[in-house]
DNA sequence: CTGAAAGCGCTTACAG
DNA sequence: CTGAAAGCGCTTACAG
């Protein structure tokens, strides 16, 4: 049998009332009855019901999130950085996905109205954007990690992607090159349009391929283009699983890196260090982002406004060897 | 204001309990009478707060997970097979680290008490142990994903660690090495154990360091190894971390993989597809293994009784360049 | 400083 | 087939 508050009250001889007060610390309670409350509570091992508190006070102290795929090689930084945080805070983190189409979505907005939780944290909403807004709409705390698009209607965390690229542009620039290929990602993506105009602003060229942002993709249009004949000394993709890709193809067709093409990548994943050669990438704060944004809705949940604007947190370039 | 089931039971003129066996589809509701309900629910937007379902039911439809780290690089597919699984039973998934040491294990327990979920999924749960013991001897249902040691008293799924050494074995061997290097990980894993006995049964060898599953490691031991004169033709790495760090030192000190040496893993992990050269490896079924545990648990929730032994789920060896 | 009572939104015997 | 009432385990005015 579970140990209920009332069980204590009754062997500390106070009313329910009074232990609550206790638990919850209000100043309004005599010290040797809260002391004698305290001992019955550490004796009996009392834990209150979250369910019940929740109920009673109608929140539950409990923040989800929903995120497309927990397999990307960024995510798990984002999710630790939003564990962390929640978990300092005393909240618990509810995680979902919306993979599988209409019906997780669907069963994923169920959860919601049952106010299984306070607030929302969403990673690259996508497709179910139109639910999330009508959420929000709906009265639901809801803060965007979100490097595709701009929502402005969301408070959201992102990262400097213009400037990510025009940072990549400048290193290889002072590298001395000056024939660059950029393999894109979806056009579709605000990241992408970021990305690529930041790196045009400093290092223009007319070589640009709109790629998937997958590794076959990276080696595929790099394979097609050593074929054509094309000529470029660099290669600037907008992540590191099609860079990837790219320095597959490239070592497939026997042009040494950097010797003959430098590669710079996007994101500095985990695999980024052990590419061969390792790969020069414009970093982004992924466990950063995930704190901060989970950090910025606890505070909201507590009270605080949200900032008008995006919260943006900078990325960093890290050179390896791909691009020395 | 949210809708309750006093306003759907006002509106379709019924009372609570009706709306509420509709809503359970308990038999025993008249045919039109349910249909009304069902129009005002659908009406309504009505969702049952899950807070006040499981204060009723005494359960949460909620199972928790709690694992050591989220960066790891395994650990993002078998949180996706947790929570494919968990979300398609209908359940929610609480997610909870415990890098904090002391201070989060004490809040992970008191969440526990709280009665914020039905029952817990654990990878790999040495610190905790102890924890876990006590909370499962009183009545918490857990499941561990653990391929580090052997818990008898809990349910658990593991992988075939002797059975993959084995292979890692046997195929260095008909690649025709003779003269293997073992970098182990920390000895008081049983995954280590298991994976030793395992390869040794095949290929023996007196060429066994212990090392701790970093890259770093990987890399200084075979750097010294190979200082002090130590011949070897092929290694086996307890994981591909570690092994990745076995390739840049043998690219570093100028021997060829696999000409010189060949190099097998343990994991799979994605990075492995990335490694110069390629990594062959022994693939642990991670994704599986989330899903596996998660259905027992679910199952075992849904009062089936959990297999006395361990679930055991296969390994596969990935043949990629670096040992072909 | 303390307590009796109502209420949070459900479910579930019990009675009809 | 349907409903009134008690109960799940808390919190919170309200009254003293």
């Amino acid at each position: 049998m579970r140990v209920t508050i009332a069980d204590v009250a009754r062997e500390a001889g106070v009313s329910k009332t009074t232990v609550s007060r206790v638990i919850n610390t209000k100043a309004e309670v005599g010290g040797s009855t809260a002391a004698r409350v305290r001992e019955v509570i550490a004796e009996l091992g009392y834990v209150p019901s979250s369910g019940a508190v929740g109920l009673a006070r109608g929140s539950s102290r409990t923040v989800g999130m929903l995120v497309p795929s927990l397999t990307w090689p960024w995510m798990g930084e984002v999710l630790q950085g939003v564990v962390d945080t929640v978990e300092a805070a005393d909240y618990g983190l509810l995680l979902f996905t919306c993979n599988r189409g209409a019906e997780s979505v669907e069963r994923f907005t169920s959860q919601v109205s049952a106010r299984a939780f306070d607030g929302l944290l969403v990673v690259e909403p996508e497709n179910t954007l139109d639910h999330l807004t009508a959420l929000h709409r709906g009265g639901l705390p809801i803060v965007l990690i979100d490097d595709r698009g701009h929502h402005p209607e969301f408070p959201s965390v992102v990262t400097t992607n213009h400037e990510g690229g025009a940072s990549a542009a400048r290193h290889l620039q002072a590298g001395g090159r000056t024939r660059p290929l950029v393999l894109t990602g979806p056009h579709h993506f605000g990241c992408v349009r970021d990305r690529l105009d930041g790196f045009l602003s400093v290092l223009p060229t007319d070589l640009v391929v709109q790629g998937d942002f997958t590794e076959g993709n990276g080696r595929q249009v790099v394979e097609q283009l050593l074929a054509e004949g094309q000529r470029f000394d660099s290669v600037f993709a907008h992540n590191d699983v099609s860079a990837a890709g790219v320095l597959r193809a490239l070592h497939a067709a026997g042009r040494s890196v950097p010797g003959d093409i430098a590669v710079v990548g996007f994101d500095d994943i985990p695999m980024a260090e052990h590419t061969a050669p390792p790969l020069t990438t414009v970093r982004q704060p992924t466990r950063r982002m995930g704190e901060t944004a989970a950090r910025l809705l606890l505070s909201h949940l507590g009270g605080t406004a949200t900032p008008d604007g995006p919260v943006v947190l900078p990325t960093e370039l890290v050179v390896r060897l791909s691009a020395p």
